[in-house]
Formats: C-alpha cells, sequence, structure tokens
RNA sequence: GCCCGGGUGGCGGAAUUGGUAGACGCGACCCCCUUAAAAGGGGUUGCCCGUGAGGGCAUGUGGGUUCGAUUCCCACCCCGGGUACCA
C-alpha cells in the first residue's frame, strides 16, 4: 500500500488493520465489553458496574442472510455502538450486545434456493455474518448473543406461548388472567358465562352442567391463544397462511409477491384485539417517531359510534324477527338512511333473502334474475371472483336488492336492503346504513341505483351539490336532533337508542386478532397436543422445548388455490405423534403439526440478553427488574433506545408490545412497555443502473460520470438511486471497506454521512474524507516518520483551551442528542485548529481529542490512548467534561445590522452593555457608510448577539 | 383522496428561543513537494455584476408578520413514506 515515499508510520489501511485487529482480540481477552448484573462481582478495576445507572441499547436484530451485509446494514448498529460507548463513559452500565432472527419466512425460502437444510444455511450465515459485524469492532456483549433458532432459545418462546395459552381476558379489569383463575370462578359460581361464549344454547348459568368436554370448549374460547375458523390469507405458492401484516394492499404476500386467497381455515389465533385499548393509550408515553406512533394508531384503527338494530319482517323462527345490527360512526345521520347494505358474504343475507321481487321492484336492482335467490347467487358468484385489487374509487357501486325491506326506527320509514361488495365483512356487523346525504359511497351506490338522498347536516354554502357532506353540523331534516352540532348529536341519538332499546353507543377496531399458525417447517413448533377430543392441550413445562424434529424432506408444496395447507411435520410419522402421561396414565396424542410465525422470536429476544443461558426461567427476576422496570417519574422503562428500520412499525413493534403487555399482567416482567424510546434509521441508497430493457446491472462494472454518461461494457445505461441490495445489484459489502480503509473510517464515514434517521445516498469516493481526518488526528499525536509521539507536556494556550472546551461541551450534547455527523465536524474543527498550529500537541488537547474519538473509532482511539499512556480500556474511560470557565470569551465579534442587512462587525467585550457596544457599532465604516450621517430612529440590541439601527 | 416526513451550493449536509445562511466533508480549480504520478501539505470555491473596493440576488413558489425569517402564519408546487370502499 505505502509507496516508497511515503512515511514509515503514516496512518493508512495497513496499519489500520494491524491496529483493529491486536485491540479486538485484547478487548476479548480482557472481557471489555461484557455487561455486569446486579449481584455479579466487582471488575478488575474494582467497580461495581452494576451500581451504575443502567442503559439498555439494542439493534433490531437480523436475518442472517446467505449474500452476508452491504454497508447499509451496520448504519444503525454502529450509531448505537457509538451511543453505548459514550454513555459508557459518562457513568451508565451498558447493555448491548446482537442475536440473530434465524426462524420463519426468509430464512427458509434463501434454503430453498441454496437446496441446502435451513439449519446448515443459518448455521452458515450466521457465522459469516457476525464475523462481519465482529470487524467493525462493536462492543457487544458476546456472552449475551441470541439466535430464535438455538432450542435453549426456542425453548423460552414456547414458554411464553403456554403463558398466553393458559390466559384469558379479564375486561374488567382489564388485563390477562390465568384461566385457572376462571375456571375457579366458574367453579364457584362466582363468575356466569357470557352469553356469547361458545356454550351453546346452554343457558349461561349451568356451567357445572356442562361435562369436562363442553367446559373444555368454552375454556378454549377464552384463551388468549385460541384455535378459530376464521377467514385466513391463504398463499398457496408459499405453502402456508399469512397475518394480514403480512399480505400487502395488492392482496399479494410481503414475501416473495405471490397471490393470496381468502377463505375460511382453523388456525391458531392470538386475541390482540383485547388490549387495543392498551395498546392505543401507552402510544402516548412512548419517546417513539411520531409517524410510526401513527401508524400503529391507524393500524388499531379505534373508531366510536354506535351499533344500531334496523328491525326487518324477515323471519328466522316463528317468534324471532331478524333484525339488521350495523356500526356507525356517525349515528347522528339515521334520519338520512336511505337504504342497507350488507356485504355478500353476511350471515343474515339467506334469510333475508325474499322469495320473490316486491311488486313494482326497480329492474336495475335485481341484477336481471327472476327472484331474488338468484340475484344473490350469481352477485356473491361474481363478486367472489372478483381479485381485491385495484383502487377504491376505480371501482363502480354495484349490487343487488334482497327484495326485503328493514325499518328505521326513529321514524318508522321503510328501507330496501342490498348485498354489495363495497361493504365489507370485516369491517363493523359487515353491514351498514345507508346514508347518501353524508357517506360519498353510499352516495355513489344511491346514484347507480336511483335512491333517495336526504341531507341531515347542513352543508356549507360553497359544498358542491353533488357530493356528500360528512361534516360537523348542524343537523337538519332529524326530528329531536335539528340544530345539534355532531357532538351533542351523536350522544342524543344514542341516549335515544339505548333508551329504546335499538341500539348503543359503541367502539370498534380495525385490529384484527393475530393469525399465529403458518405449515412451515422453518419455525417454532407448538407446545400442544391433542387427544380424541380434537381440543388442545398444553404440555407441561417439563417437555419444553418440544423441539424441531430435523427432516430431509422440509421444503414447502407449492400448491394450488383450492388445496388444503399442508403442514411438513406432518411427514414424520414418528414425530407427529407422542406418548405421554398427562395425569390420564399413559396415553398416545397427536402434536400440533403447524409452526409459529417467524414474528414469535423476535417478539421478546431482548428479554433474553438479560439472562440468555438462564435454564430454569425466561430471566432472573432481579436481573429484569434491573433492566427493564418502569420508572415513576419517567414513564415506561424498558429498552432505553432501540433502532431499527421503519419497515417494523406495525408488524414486530405491535407483537411484541402485545406479548410484553400480556407477561406484565401476568407477573414475569416488571414494565409495560418494552421500547420506551425508539429511532428509526434512515437507508443508505446507492446507485444503480439500468440497461435499455430496464434490467439493473451490477453497479461495480459501470463506468463514465455524471457528465459523460454512465456505459456498461460499452452499452449506455441510466442510473437510478435506491435502497442498497440484490435487486438493485448495487450493493457495497464492508469487506471491501475494510481492505481499503479500515473499520475506524467505515464507522466514522457511516456516521458522518448525515443525520441517523435519514436516508442517505452511499459515495464510495467520498469515505476517503473521514480516512484523512483520522490521519490528520494520528498525525497530530505520532510523528509519521518516527512513529514517536509528537505530545508536549506544555500547558495549552488560554486559545486553544477555549477552543478545547468548546468543542468538549459542543460533542458532549451532540452525542446525547444522537447527532454524531456535527459531534465529528466539531472534532474535526479542534483537529484542524492542532494541525494549523505548528509543534507538538498539549497532551491535554491530544487527551481530550482521543477521548471523544474513541466512541466513534474506537480502535485507533485505543491505540492512541495507550500510547500516550492511558491505563486500562479507553472504552471505561471517562469522557472530557468541558470547564465552564473556558467556554465564555473575554471579547466577541457581533455584526451590525443596517435596516435589516449586515453591514459590518465589531469585536466588543463579551459583556459589553448596549452603550458600550452601540459605541462601536456607530464607529464601524461600513455602518457610518449606511448610515448616510441620519440618527438611526431605533436601535435592536441582543446581547451577545447583534446590534441593529434602523433609520 | 387522506395522514406523516422533507425541499438549503456541483454533491452529502450545518445553522440554540426568529439574530452573521452555507459549519464539517466530498468534488472542482490553483499552488507546494516530486524527474513524474500517487499519497501528503497550503489556498480558493453559493450565484450574478465589477480589474478592484464594493454592490445586487439567494434556503421549492407566491404572499404576510417583523428592525430582522431556512426558522412563525396563509396559499400553492414538487419529492419520499404510510394508508385506502374501515361505515
Amino acid at each position: 500500500m505505502a509507496g516508497p515515499e511515503t512515511p514509515s508510520y503514516r496512518y493508512d489501511a495497513s496499519t489500520a488493520a494491524d491496529i483493529e485487529s491486536r485491540w479486538q482480540y485484547w478487548w476479548r481477552a480482557h472481557g471489555i465489553y461484557e455487561t455486569p448484573d446486579p449481584g455479579d462481582p466487582p471488575t478488575a478495576e474494582g467497580r461495581v458496574l452494576a451500581e451504575q445507572p443502567k442503559l439498555f441499547v439494542m439493534d433490531m436484530f437480523p436475518y442472517p442472510s446467505g449474500s452476508g451485509l452491504h454497508v447499509g446494514h451496520p448504519l444503525g448498529y454502529i450509531a448505537t455502538d457509538v451511543y453505548a460507548r459514550f454513555k459508557r463513559m459518562t457513568g451508565f452500565n451498558v447493555l448491548h450486545t446482537m442475536g440473530f432472527d434465524a426462524f420463519g419466512l426468509p430464512s427458509e425460502e434463501h434454503a430453498r434456493q441454496t437446496g441446502q437444510h435451513p439449519r446448515t444455511n443459518t448455521e452458515a450465515n450466521i457465522a459469516n455474518m457476525s464475523r462481519q459485524l465482529d470487524r467493525l469492532g462493536l462492543g457487544h456483549d458476546k456472552r449475551r448473543a441470541v439466535a430464535t433458532t438455538d432450542s435453549s432459545y426456542y425453548h423460552w418462546t414456547q414458554w411464553i406461548f403456554l403463558q398466553i395459552f393458559d390466559s384469558w381476558f379479564d375486561p374488567e379489569r382489564n388485563r390477562a388472567r390465568p384461566v385457572a383463575e376462571l375456571i375457579a370462578e366458574l367453579d364457584a359460581g362466582t363468575r356466569t358465562l357470557d352469553s356469547g361464549d361458545e356454550a351453546g344454547p346452554t343457558p349461561p348459568s349451568a356451567w357445572n352442567a356442562l361435562d369436562d368436554t363442553a367446559k373444555r370448549r368454552v375454556i378454549d374460547g377464552y384463551r388468549l391463544a385460541y384455535m378459530a375458523e376464521v377467514p385466513v390469507n391463504w398463499c398457496p405458492a408459499l405453502g402456508t397462511v399469512l397475518a394480514n401484516e403480512e399480505v400487502t394492499a395488492e392482496g399479494r404476500s410481503e414475501r416473495g409477491n405471490h397471490a393470496v386467497f381468502r377463505r375460511p381455515l382453523k388456525q391458531w389465533m392470538m386475541r390482540i384485539t383485547a388490549y387495543a385499548d392498551r395498546l392505543l393509550e401507552d402510544l402516548d408515553r412512548l419517546e417513539w417517531p411520531e409517524s410510526v406512533k401513527v401508524m400503529q394508531r391507524n393500524w388499531i384503527g379505534r373508531s366510536s359510534g354506535a351499533f344500531i338494530s334496523f328491525p326487518t319482517d324477515a323471519a328466522e323462527t316463528d317468534a324471532v324477527r331478524v333484525s339488521i345490527e350495523v356500526f356507525t360512526t356517525r349515528p347522528d345521520t339515521v334520519f338520512g338512511a336511505t337504504f342497507m347494505v350488507l356485504a355478500p358474504e353476511h350471515p343474515l343475507v339467506d334469510i333475508l333473502t325474499a322469495e320473490s321481487w316486491p311488486a313494482d321492484t326497480d329492474p336495475a336492482w335485481t341484477g336481471g334474475a327472476t327472484t331474488p335467490a338468484e340475484a344473490v347467487a350469481r352477485y356473491r358468484d361474481q363478486s367472489g371472483r372478483r381479485s381485491n385489487t385495484g383502487r377504491a374509487e376505480d371501482r363502480a357501486k354495484t349490487g343487488v336488492y334482497l327484495g326485503r325491506d328493514a325499518i328505521v326506527a326513529v321514524n318508522g320509514s321503510p328501507i330496501p336492503v342490498f348485498i354489495a361488495d363495497y361493504v365489507l365483512m370485516e369491517y363493523g356487523t359487515g353491514a351498514v346504513m345507508a346514508v347518501p346525504g353524508e357517506d360519498q359511497r353510499d352516495r355513489e351506490f344511491a346514484e347507480t341505483f336511483g335512491l333517495p338522498i336526504i341531507r341531515t347536516v347542513q352543508p356549507p354554502p360553497d359544498h358542491p351539490d353533488g357530493e356528500a357532506y360528512p361534516g360537523e353540523g348542524p343537523a337538519i331534516n332529524s326530528g329531536f336532533l335539528d340544530g345539534l352540532g355532531v357532538d351533542d348529536a351523536k350522544a342524543c341519538i344514542i341516549e335515544w337508542l339505548e333508551v329504546n332499546g335499538v341500539g348503543s353507543g359503541a367502539v370498534t377496531y380495525k385490529l384484527r386478532d393475530w393469525l399465529f399458525s403458518r405449515q412451515r417447517y422453518w419455525g417454532e413448533p407448538f407446545p400442544i397436543v391433542y387427544d380424541d377430543t380434537d381440543l388442545p392441550i398444553a404440555l407441561p413445562e417439563t417437555e419444553l422445548p418440544v423441539e424441531l424434529p430435523d427432516l430431509v424432506d422440509w421444503a414447502p408444496r407449492a400448491l394450488d388455490e383450492d388445496s388444503e395447507p399442508e403442514p411438513p411435520l406432518g411427514r414424520v410419522p414418528e414425530w407427529t405423534t407422542v406418548e405421554l402421561d398427562l395425569g390420564h396414565g399413559l396415553r398416545r396424542y397427536r402434536r400440533e403439526l403447524n409452526t409459529m410465525p417467524q414474528w414469535a422470536g423476535s417478539c421478546w429476544y431482548y428479554l433474553r440478553y438479560l439472562d440468555p443461558t438462564n435454564s430454569e426461567a425466561l430471566v432472573d427476576p432481579e436481573v429484569e427488574r434491573y433492566w427493564m422496570a418502569d420508572s415513576n417519574e419517567e414513564g415506561p422503562g424498558g429498552v432505553d433506545l432501540y433502532v431499527g428500520g421503519v419497515e417494523h412499525a406495525v408488524l414486530h413493534l405491535l407483537y411484541a408490545r402485545f406479548w410484553h403487555k400480556v407477561l406484565y399482567d401476568l407477573g414475569h416482567v416488571s414494565g409495560s412497555e418494552p421500547f420506551r424510546r425508539l429511532v428509526n434509521q434512515g437507508y443508505i441508497q446507492s446507485a444503480a443502473y439500468q440497461d435499455s430493457r430496464g434490467v439493473y446491472v451490477p453497479a461495480d462494472e459501470v463506468e463514465g460520470s455524471a457528465r459523460s454518461g454512465f456505459t456498461h461494457r460499452g452499452r449506455s445505461v441510466t442510473r437510478t438511486f435506491g435502497k442498497m441490495g440484490k435487486s438493485l445489484k448495487n450493493s457495497v459489502t464492508p469487506d471491501d471497506m475494510y481492505v481499503a480503509y479500515g473499520a475506524d473510517t467505515l464507522r466514522l464515514y457511516e456516521m458522518f454521512m448525515g443525520p441517523i434517521d435519514q436516508d442517505r445516498p452511499w459515495q464510495t469516493r467520498s469515505v476517503v474524507g473521514s480516512q484523512r481526518m483520522l490521519q490528520r488526528i494520528w498525525r497530530n499525536v505520532i510523528d509519521e516518520n518516527t512513529g514517536e509521539l509528537r505530545v508536549s507536556d506544555e500547558p495549552a494556550t488560554d486559545d486553544l483551551r477555549r477552543i478545547l472546551h468548546r468543542t468538549i461541551d459542543g460533542v458532549r450534547s451532540d452525542m446525547e442528542d444522537l447527532k454524531f455527523n456535527t459531534a465529528i465536524a466539531k472534532i474535526t474543527e479542534l483537529n484542524n485548529e492542532l494541525t494549523r498550529r505548528t509543534g507538538a500537541t498539549p497532551r491535554e488537547a491530544a487527551d481530550a481529542l482521543v477521548r471523544m474519538l474513541a466512541p466513534l473509532a474506537p480502535h485507533l482511539a485505543e491505540e492512541l490512548w495507550h500510547r500516550l499512556g492511558g491505563e486500562g480500556s479507553v472504552t471505561r474511560a471517562e469522557f472530557p467534561t468541558p470547564d465552564p470557565a473556558w467556554l465564555l470569551d473575554d471579547t466577541i465579534e457581533v455584526p451590525v445590522q443596517v435596516n435589516g442587512k449586515v453591514r459590518g462587525r465589531v469585536e466588543i467585550a463579551a459583556d459589553a452593555d448596549e452603550a458600550a457596544a452601540v459605541a462601536a457599532a456607530l464607529a464601524e465604516p461600513g455602518v457610518v457608510a449606511h448610515l448616510r450621517g441620519q440618527v438611526p430612529s431605533r436601535q435592536i440590541f441582543v446581547p451577545g448577539r447583534m446590534i441593529t439601527f434602523v433609520v
């Protein structure tokens, strides 16, 4: 690398490689990054670190993908490392480590492509990614690393599942409780069954009359983890069902972009909806980006309104008349309801469908069918086929009349009942009262089918006649509501509905229960077996972990739309059944064959970092309290800083919060939230090049420049920017950077590129700037030619001291605020100042410089620290503290404005009063020239800032 | 459509509560060192007019408030992300 003329002791890539490998070895040998827990013995330095305030810093752990890391991946890891190192140097006991999230679709799909077993692949990938990460010099406590695929880890994933399975949500206490308590209350008669329970026709009081199987069925209906036949997202190409969160708006799988079909299947569900309000309310207490909070709020989708019953003359039995129940956020507009719409698959449709069309039925309402039943059948067929893709506003309103009317309870008017696919079965009650005056969708339907439109809310004069007005009021044409604003009108009508028994105020959510089972191999097996009742039985804790059997034929089969999911675990006859004694003697049980979704392992890994090898418990309670407990003054405890990509805004972060709250309710954790503070790091983008066909070509083979044009193998290509990765063929690997510049330079460059939460384009040619900076720092401490220290013990000049302390002050606050880019700029300025001054660097300046550099470029800082005679590791040194005496200047330069424009600058005493400052300003030639002899009509003096004259 | 972000030199980006716009770096240009190149060092670098001193214009656009606006208010344009027949 170094040419014949290069000084022998220059800091270059080979020097960096030498320094970095030496100190990484030394750090490992001395356990420098091992974080003590409460109760651990004092360190070699005699300090009991756990007596310091704690700080838990965490990254979203990666999938061990086969292609390894590109320089975009470690951005967040470097940021947390810099912060963790800074906080360590300012007196915190910092927990920082890293694990691997290795179960789930990504690993399995990758294994499928490479034709290897997922475990082989996963282990190789973990080894490769660990090597790449280690090379960065991240200060992780390696003893605490976990992989979700280790049975010693998923043992506890299964254990948590059992906790959830053995719990129910008590709405009165608004928290989860053990199922055993529910059974005890039912047995004692202190609780009776709700009418909605799966007890069928059995009267609620008759719990004690049920046989054991019926009781189990009732209890299963209460559990937070339960099985239900629900409409699910069946993805035949992946051979599995998917959670709503894993399906795109286009109705395709997030992974692989395969077609997804809605169909009812019996699956495991998690009752996350029970926690909707707490998940919503507690967001306010979190230090998270507002955008992520908004996304979670929208996903939970709380809306308040009312359920309203609309009676019909259809008969369920001779005695019972069918009423249609709707949910509306605007019960105040009920006087404007001119028709009703049910989702085509609504269970009441068959009962409501009339025998024949009533006289004078508009032919447009019948869909050309001779009977309502025929119209319904045809419409269902047609809308079922139609994919869910396409934009809502592009879709014309369609539907058919059922030949039946319903009655609006407030005024007794009969209104026709339709089915239409613009009403979704999944939301509310799957039926709406259509109010075309105030709802644009209802209005479009009304216009298509010639239905009456009544305004019951007064629109402003400039509101277009042809549009619905969903505004605030006042109410018109609404009987006793007329004149009221929306809030009063809602309250008034809800009271009326409740008094008259035809409705009630209510809250609904968009959030659905979490579909928790997958028909894949590479996941955690459920700790569940079945007996001949086909009801699930939790395995006792002594049976954990339920190990994932080693399958040769593990790959999912790609199936077609109408096929049944086929869990690969069902292919191992010796595993699918098991002989156990569960208290009824030795019997044969059937195992659950599904596996858990990839989110399961990542829902709780932060807890395992606390106590990764504990074989008796998820985490030791004392250790858990130390790291995670809520603080009374500052709100929720938990992870103090969690950094990761915004793509997990709803999936992982919502699931993890849910599990944490269940564990909190059951007393297993001491804080109500897992992640107190969240930061989304930006993406590193990189130039990508497409040929004339639009195909991406490898970016590292492209030649040319923006001015001359870009070419690939002689053909011209066009440049775009995008997220670094395989698909755009624009990855830059950290390995290349290690070779060309070293890890410290890469770290410094990534932190210098811009604010941590901002996307930024990667520019390899700019990396050299960060290397030069380290080189100049090195040169201010070490003589390049001799390798000798060039530091003097002479005191620094007052001037240098002021610069030094101002830098320390600024760097401290920038680091505290995660503003590493400006912290680096300030260190650079100080270093430039030292470069400008010839002669040896004063030791006090070199010492502070090295300490400030330590979080950013730990290897170089460690090297210089030791050369300067430092004891132990710079990791454990104290971060410099500014001396306030040196933060103030005797004199300052302030600008002088005339009529708002800067016309000169004057040097005045820092504590100069207005009179002195103005006198100085009026003596400044540039100011005199612009005043042109006039006396200012006004003068403004901002101490320390500026002087302004107005003429 | 709705909800969040964001528009500052050739490029990445700085600018406490409204108070010197462009810190720091990349690139470019000039110079030093060198037989030469690379590396390294020194200098210049928002745009326009002017030899110069100096002047004018500049933080997406147009208004407003103010002695003074990148910062506050109103309207609009563009880019990125989320979401979408949610009753």
